[in-house]
DNA sequence: CGTCATCTTGAGTACGATCAAGAGGGGTGG
DNA sequence: CCACCCCTCTTGATCGTACTCAAGATGACG
């Protein structure tokens, strides 16, 4: 199943009839609150199984970043299946607990850092997620995303950026292509636990 | 098992060879950075599960609140425990979907709430998972355990207090006693969703 | 009664938000 | 091909909330 820029794949309080797993591209899963106020809990991308969260209805909304593109699961027998299935049981099982493990460090992002520490924290992680050697990270989300998902504004964000690039930290290819130029302090600056 | 006030039930980093189920009192987890900041994710309380993180070690550390006892139970055959036992599975899958729910929700009132509003919707929260009916609520926590939760320091936390009892919002009675006066009131100010 | 830990309260500061304006870039249509 | 529009991003100025630093109050315990 295909979706493009924006469209969203489901919405907070959906009944979840399937979960999902993303082939290609960027998901952005986001919970909100009544004055339109929204914080994106996770960024996920190719192999990444969405919704397994597990009550009736979906307990966040999951939408398109860039061109998406999502194999659709059946959820109503998973919980036999997973009975059944030793493979599939590590397989949701691990999705699960990675889930957690990286809602919980994102957590300490929220509560804890400051608003250039979010920034090469969110880097960082970046970095390592999807190049693992190669120091360019490519952005396929906005800033609007960013913000939502680092708890900051749009302005911040952009001004943070343009700190680390004048500090020589990073170095800007257009807004949506950064080049890590000095980890070492990358990592200084970001020194999360 | 028994704790007493301020001991470690388990560090992060410790070899993840248990789990645990709380049976009575409270167990806060908190993630650090390296300069010492503390960021608590959850406070568990009696029937719930701790320590199904699931990588080889634990990815944060669980500390006693109060008084706390825990069952112990081992970890290491629990994958293939869960295959075999339906019920068990439940409980364990559904623990994990609980925390993963709960801490979605705490990643949105760290983002995007300001401090009254992480205050009310904090004690609303404790208020409907204690007593459910009653109004009153107790803190087993101290203000240092609050701040960490909601992302603000001890002195925040003193401030807002008082101004929701200067507005008639709650009754205070000592520093570990709070009455939800104005629900009505109190929901309005936490309006999450 | 004294000590220690926790909590409260005040004054000043700083960080990030808000408000506002302008720059860049891509797409569409004339 | 250029002009225009729209959307995103950047940059500046000001403001406000929560933090920091500091001192005092409260309560538990020996």
């Amino acid at each position: 199943m295909r979706f493009s820029r924006g469209q969203t794949i489901f919405f907070e309080g959906d009944d979840a009839k399937c979960f999902f797993e993303v082939v290609s591209g960027t998901v952005r899963c986001c919970g909100l609150i009544q004055d339109g106020r929204r914080q994106i809990h996770r960024f996920a991308g190719p192999g990444e199984l969405l919704g397994l969260g597990g009550e009736k209805t979906f307990n966040y909304s999951a939408e398109a970043v860039d061109e998406v593109v999502v194999l659709i699961r059946d959820l109503s027998s998973l919980d036999e299946a997973i009975g059944c299935d030793g493979d599939l049981r590590r397989k949701v099982l691990d999705a699960l607990r990675s889930e957690l493990a990286a809602v919980r460090c994102h957590t300490v992002l929220l509560g804890r850092m400051n608003a250039i520490e979010k920034l090469a924290a969110f880097l960082l992680a970046l970095s390592t997620r999807s190049n693992g050697i190669d120091s360019l990270i490519e952005l396929p989300m906005t800033r609007i995303d960013i913000a939502d998902f680092l708890g900051l504004t749009i302005e911040t964000v952009s001004r943070k950026l343009h700190e680390l690039h004048r500090e020589g930290v990073i170095a800007l290819d257009g807004p949506n292509r950064v080049r890590i130029a000095d980890r070492r302090r990358m990592e200084a600056i970001s020194e999360a636990a």
